[in-house]
DNA sequence: ACCTGAACACCGTTCAAGT
DNA sequence: ACCTGAACACCGTTCAAGT
């Protein structure tokens, strides 16, 4: 597992307002720092979900008060844009190595999934799809590598890998979701699943029709099989790019 | 335009909570009604975005207190559900006459984006993947019948509108981000993309060669276009599942 | 220079008390 | 039966006052 960067060894972008607290790590006596606040912040997530993620909470959980942590986020939204950032560092790095590129793609589509299922749903704060910490820049970069090395054209590479990151990042919340409901598993999901069904194969028959012969098929496949067909769609799709060959 | 369904005409999924409060329309000297609150919120939400919707200004704009809306909707969620499922009563549906069924998925595609779009963020509410609002299911429905009848497999159908819904939803906040921080347009948002393929350049060479090489590529294409990809990934993909043709 | 208690301007939701 | 004022238990953020 790689080393996730801290935020100083990338320039700024400088369409973000700075920070107007500290930006170096301060005396070594002081038990606060942006780094113990976000470590604060992921405990608090992983226990009790996104929701329960607030200043008032972090700054309790590290014995100060919410006012405290301004001097190192300028705002709640930067603190979890850093989050975010910091467990991004946590997905493996694909390979250009690699000797299968569309497999090695897949597999890290899998990998960044499942990093982020396991921050409850910490993924929720992925919004706007343009990478700025430093584990997410190191991330697209690798990913990159990947498709250039592969012969997808820039531009093609470039709307692909938005694509993905928008599918594993919509999956992983929808995921999340459900398993915030108690749906972990699929044995738990299937109660519930089996209700979706009958609720469609019971819709009037004049207005549904094509509803009610599907409602079996609307709820087959676990999550991680639709996932995959996501993905398969997606790297598939791309493969057809590749300039002609050698 | 067709007509949005109300809620009542389809039965309620038994999977949820049932409302504690009012089912039908108050006597109609009353000014309150689930329908008058429903048209309070989406004018904030039109006017102000989706952020500025709370419970009491809903209330406020109908001269009330916010305890009075908690006899229509049981909690602010229900109330964004049946909100969202009201503006997809706007989107025109697909027909499965349609000669061209590929061209006409598409096009369904393309103006859902856009109803979402002339809601500002309110898009940002759709999570679950589940339809349940009488007009999602009546849109579902329909782009069900064009699916099956293009000859894609029951489940092929499923999975693959799951994912066009979740593409045209992520596509929607993101692009209502980019909306709400003043770049709307293509020419309002080129400052800020040139910032960013600038920055993209820059970084450092060892650590992001392609990242720098792809700094033009990264920023190219209008939203419409790299949505327009996306989609195109999507359903020609699908296309591949279709059966032997007889 | 750094930290923080208290305050400001909000939230969603509940419930006793009204009509 | 329906409606609502007031309260409860929270928010993010600011800022004057402390050390």
């Amino acid at each position: 597992m790689p080393a996730a960067i801290p935020f100083e060894e990338v320039p700024a972008p400088p369409w973000q307002s700075p920070r107007k607290g500290l930006r170096k790590a301060p005396a070594a006596r002081q038990p606060l720092s942006a780094e113990a606040v976000l470590s604060a912040a992921l405990r608090l997530v992983d226990r009790d979900g996104l929701d329960a993620l607030s200043m008032r909470r972090v700054a309790q959980e590290l014995g100060t008060g919410a006012a405290s942590l301004y001097a190192y986020f300028s705002n709640k939204d930067e603190l979890l844009e850093q989050l975010l950032d910091r467990v991004i560092g946590d997905i493996p790095l694909p390979s250009a190595a690699a000797a299968d590129w569309a497999a090695e793609v897949k597999r890290s589509c899998y990998a960044s999934r499942a990093v982020f299922l396991a921050h409850r749903d910490l993924v929720k704060v992925a919004r706007a799809n343009i990478p700025v910490g430093p584990n997410s820049l190191r991330y697209v970069e690798a990913l990159l590598a990947v498709l250039r090395g592969a012969g997808i054209p820039d531009r093609i590479a470039a709307w692909g890998m938005d694509q993905m990151s928008l599918v594993i990042v919509a999956d992983a919340i929808e995921a999340s979701i459900h398993a915030s409901l108690g749906r972990q598993s699929e044995a738990d999901a299937a109660p519930y699943l089996a209700q979706v069904s009958e609720y469609y194969a019971n819709l009037p028959a004049e207005q549904f029709p094509n509803l009610n012969a599907m409602a079996p098929a609307m709820i087959e496949g676990s999550g991680d099989e639709r996932f995959e067909f996501a993905i398969g769609l997606m790297v598939d799709g791309l493969a057809r790019y590749i300039k002609a060959a050698v």
